[in-house]
Order: C-alpha cells, then structure tokens, then sequence
DNA sequence: CTGTTAGCGCATTCAC
DNA sequence: GTGAATGCGCTAACAG
C-alpha cells in the first residue's frame, strides 16, 4: 500500500537513460525523439516513443530548468486573506500563461513583512521566472526593491515607487460610470454612502463621482459619508442621509455590502428601489449583488482582467520586451441590474 | 532599465562557485559552510558566508531538489472556481507546512477534466511531493487513480475510491449540532430549509438533523424544503413555510446565504428572531453572517483545519508514515449569534 | 578540516 | 542519423 510501482520495470520514477536503453538508443537520441527535434529517423523516435510510453516516463522538469535558466513558474505573493481579490487575479492569470504552460506558486504573507520576506526568498530560491505581488487594498504598498533578479508586477496595490510595473483598477473612472449611470437615468440629487476614509479606494471613488456630478452642472448632496464597508454602515448611514435629504434620487455606494444595507433601509422606510432611489455600487460580487432585492447595479473592477495584464507584463518583461514603468489603471465595467433599471 | 545587476561581479545570478571563488575555497568547503555543516573551521565559514552575502548569493533550489529527490513543493489541485473552499484550505495547509519551508503550486481546473489532467503532468513533471485535490462540493469525485507517484490526499470532495485517502466536513454531525443547539434553545416545532438536493452536503446535514430530533423525541416540522443555495429561496420557502405551520419556532437553514433569505421573510411578516423564531445554517461566510440583522449562528466547517489536516496526512505519507486510507470526517463547530440567542 | 571525484536528469555541441 | 562528451548548480561520499 506504501509502495508506488511505476508499472515500470524499477520501483523509481523512470528516467531518460531507462526510456534510452529500453529503446537500444544514446540518451542524446532519446532526448531529441522526444522533443520533437526533426533529426532522428521517423522509426528510431518511434520505438523510443513508445518505449516512454510504456514506463510512463516523464520528463524531470527540474533538470530542464537548471539548464536553460528557465522554471516556467511564477510567484504569487499576496496579503489578501479572504482571496476575494486575489483569486480573479490568480484565474486572470493562469489564462494568461496559458493553463500547464505555467505554474502559479501561490504564498499568502497574511499581512506580515516578514513573512513575506521569507516567502520572497523562497520563490527566489526556487527560481521563479517572475512575482506577482498582490495587495489588498488599493493604497500603494511598500515596494520590494530593485535586488530582485526577476521582473516583478504589482497587482491591486501598486507600488509606492514609480519606477516599479503596478496594475489598480481605476476607481476615479469608476466613480464617473457610476454618477453619469444614475444621470442616464434621470437622477440628479445624488449622495455617496462610502467606507473607510483610510482607503484610497473609497477617498478616488468620490473624487470621481465629484467630477461627473460637476460635468452635468450638479454637486453631491450632502457629504460623501465615510465609515466602514459594512452592510450594518449602510443602514445607518442610508437611514440619516434619507432624513436629512428626504428628495435623495439616488445613491453611490461605495461596496456592494453597503449598497445591501441601503436596500433595506430604503425598504423600511417605505419607499422604493429604483422607483425613488436608484443605488449604484461597487465590487459586483456576485454574491451579494445578486440575491438582492431588486439586484445591485455594480461596477465591477475587472480583476480577472487585471490578472491577465499582469501576466502579460511579466511575461514581456521576461522576453526581454521593455516595459513601460509607472502606475497603469484598469478600467472597471457597469454591471446594470435592478437597482438602478426597474425590471419588467 | 532592462538588466538587474545583482550587486556582484557577474551579470547573471551568483552560483556557489562565485562564492567558493570568492572566498578561496572549494565548492565543497563553500556549500559545507552555507549549510551549517560542522565540519568546517569557523573562520572558513565566515569568509564564505561574508562572500555569499556580498555577492548576494541564492542557492538554487532547483540542483538540491535534482539530488535529493524532494522539491518542498506540492500541488494543490482544485476546481473550485470561487475559491470560497479553496482558500482557507489553502491556508491551512501553507500553515501546517510551515511558511518558507514548502511551496504550494496552485491550479484551476475550472471543473474541465481535461484541463485538470494537464494540470496533473504538469504537476508531476515539476515533481511535486505531494498533491491536494480540492473539489468543490463534498459530492465524491472521481479517483486521480493510483498510477501517481506522489501521495494524494483529497480535500472537501472525497474520492469515489475508498482506498484513497479524503477528508471532508462532516455533515451529518453538523446537522445534529444545528438541532441540539436549537432544542437548548428551547426550541421544538423545527422545520428546515436547504439547498441542491443533488448535493451530498444538502442531503447529509437533513440526515444529522433528523437523527438528533428523533434522540429528542421530535421530528421535524413538515418536509425538508430542497431547491437552491440562495437567499431567494431562503425568502420564498420560509413564506411557504410559515404560512404552512404558523407555530413553527426554529429553522434549520442550509447556507447562510438561505438564512439570510429566511431572516429577511420573517422580518417581514412582522415576526421576531430569535424571539418567535430561531435560525441556524451552515458555512459561517462571515461577510453574511455577521452583517445581518441579527447576526447568524452558524456552523462552521473548520476548512482551515481541514488544509491541516490534509498537509499533514500528505506529509505522513511523504515521511513513509502508514496512511490509512479512506474518508475523515472532519467536525464542524457551533458559531453562536444573534439568530438563536438574542444578545442583551 | 579541506579538496577531489562522482553523480542528480537532462540538453546540447560536435565528431563519427 | 547517432552517440560520446560536457555541463547546468549543487551535495555526498571519500581521500588527503
């Protein structure tokens, strides 16, 4: 029960020189058989193929690597616990490389320097063809440095350091989606429920609602409301702003949890979604975005998308193509749903 | 802009024979002195370690793993897209490994067998030392087979193949849970609400919950409402429910997400929770859980542990620790909230 | 204590 | 076309 047996003559995983000498060929000619180089006889690749094939050989990719320099893998280096950003990332990724083609070593710092450092060296020591850094905010993160002797791409967080490759989704653009949405559909007094003032996030997202509103010759109404991402915040918060403003039209939320507290309030109090209120929020995570009643209309912020730059990125830095520095902003979409569109 | 000058004498990376060179030892002496081997003078060691660091010196993992036959990775093999599972399976398992000391190569089959066998070679052809298969439900899934060289241990999806070995949540025991906690409540006339009967995990917690009603002398309110594992079947089928059997005073939800559906019901035909009506589920998703109105009791499947657990089982295996094979039950634990106790 | 020798599994010259 | 030789970067016996 202990023992695998390869189906092979040994009781080790088979080797080149075994799929060599089964075949009665050099292990140069066994190599080139099977990489497919055009330089051995159509029926000496044959019996070598099929002599592989019968000890299930499969090749040492570690022996591969150590010789051309190359692993065909990358580092994933994340603080993003939940994985609610990283996974789309990761997938975004993956598509990216091209599934097999590359692998993904996946490290979770849980938000502590020093052990990112150590799983930085170790990807290091495992020679990795590239890191993606994955924070979990969009606020600049501390930069790895320069030492590192692989391209490195930072996804979600960019980097504090301009000279570094970052990819964030564009939040202030999101912003504007989100008022000129709600102008589209006829609102005009406006109000933003958002989180944590701490976060860049929430701090582009009103800029961006600021600036569209000031396009359509309008001003939010009342103040953006900074508090915490929660659906308890966008209770309270929905609750005091449709006191003081009871002709609110519409609201901006800054989460889709926000935007679920919204929906309730709006509901006790009696009046209706999108009806009186139409509410635009962010994130589209689909969880929550669509087991509300009516749905959220949420923007979502591409990160699969993000995910497949990156690569692309790390990729062109490998070949050697040179890759522009600096901060590059990733477009998020409208994802319009019932509570800003009354289905009918 | 293009070249990372690793701080050295070279352009490339510094191998141990730069360091030896450096230090004027051999390559021997060098690697001896790096990896605290006591059979050097200490003065030596000094001199290697001072060139090591001044020339940045990274061993490569790739040639110790070529000799020693063991690459510290493994290969987390999962088809859970969402990667709600996969995460804190994922973390358990980087945590019983230990950070640094063994990497977690991370693939997405996106539930295609076909992508998955890839993923598989691929693993393999990177000599992984082990491998985890997450599935995405706790619905058996299909051997990897034996034929693989590595240990295998199958997490939340236990293999069809009763001489693999699986661990997955216990639900039946997390059905009892739900309903003993219910009855402490002083609750009687139960009912239950849950999702995709062509689940394991739907089917398995009704069995757990009809077993601890029957030890109580119960049984359950009318029959166990099967549909979909969202909040709008939480919504609809409480109202059925509760229009069916008004005396109903405790509900067993599937899923946080049916609870949620289920709070929103009850809340709306004016009735209280916990007062009128307790609510217990399933998964403790705490973006749902504890931003409701009250907050849930649920319970949670101890993912986190399982990761630890299969890391560990992959690691018994690997040290030639007897494994027996088979499913492990592994129990879940009562989160208690507002839902079932009102907080004061 | 230190250096020499021999591989780990494979790909790549370059003679034959 | 094929095979012997060389080396990727490192460790593990052995001699000295």
């Amino acid at each position: 029960m202990a023992d695998n047996e390869t189906t092979a003559t040994s009781g080790r995983t088979a080797t080149l020189s075994d799929v060599a000498r089964m075949a009665g060929v050099s292990i140069a000619t066994a190599s080139k058989a099977i990489n497919g180089r055009d330089d051995v006889a159509p029926a000496t690749r044959q019996r070598v193929l099929d002599a592989a094939k019968k000890i299930s050989f499969t090749p040492n990719e570690l022996a591969r690597s150590l010789i051309n320099g190359r692993t065909g893998t990358v580092g994933l280096l994340t603080s993003d616990l939940e994985g609610r950003f990283v996974i789309p990332i990761l997938m975004g990724a993956e598509d990216a490389f091209g599934a097999g083609q590359v692998n993904v070593f996946l490290c979770d710092a849980r938000g502590d320097s020093i052990r990112e450092q150590h799983h930085l060296s170790a990807l290091l020591t495992r020679r990795v063809d590239g890191i993606i850094v994955v924070g979990r905010s969009t606020d600049p993160r501390p930069s790895l440095g320069h030492e590192i002797p692989v391209p490195v791409v930072y996804a979600y967080a960019p980097s504090v350091d301009p000279t570094d490759v970052s990819l964030t989704p564009d939040n202030r653009e999101g912003g504007r989606m989100a008022v000129e949405h709600l102008i589209a559909c006829g609102r005009s007094r406006i109000a933003m429920i958002t989180g944590d003032p701490e976060y860049a996030a929430a701090r582009d997202r009103v800029v961006g609602v600021r600036e569209a509103l000031a396009q359509a010759g309008l001003s939010l109404v009342g103040t953006p409301m900074f508090s915490e991402w929660s659906e308890h915040w966008g209770r309270d918060a929905s609750a005091l702003l449709l006191r003081q403003y009871p002709d609110i039209d519409g609201i901006v939320c800054g989460s889709d949890q926000i935007a679920r507290g919204v929906l309730d309030t709006v509901r006790d109090l009696g009046r209706s979604v999108p009806a009186d209120v139409a509410a635009v929020s962010f994130d589209n995570w689909e969880i929550l975005a669509t087991n509300s009643r009516p749905e959220l209309t949420s923007i979502d912020a591409n990160l699969q998308q993000l995910g497949r730059t990156a690569a692309t990125r790390i990729f062109e830095a490998i070949e050697g193509t040179e890759v522009t520095p600096g901060v590059e902003y990733v477009p998020g979409r409208l994802v319009i749903r019932g509570s800003t569109i009354a289905r009918r």
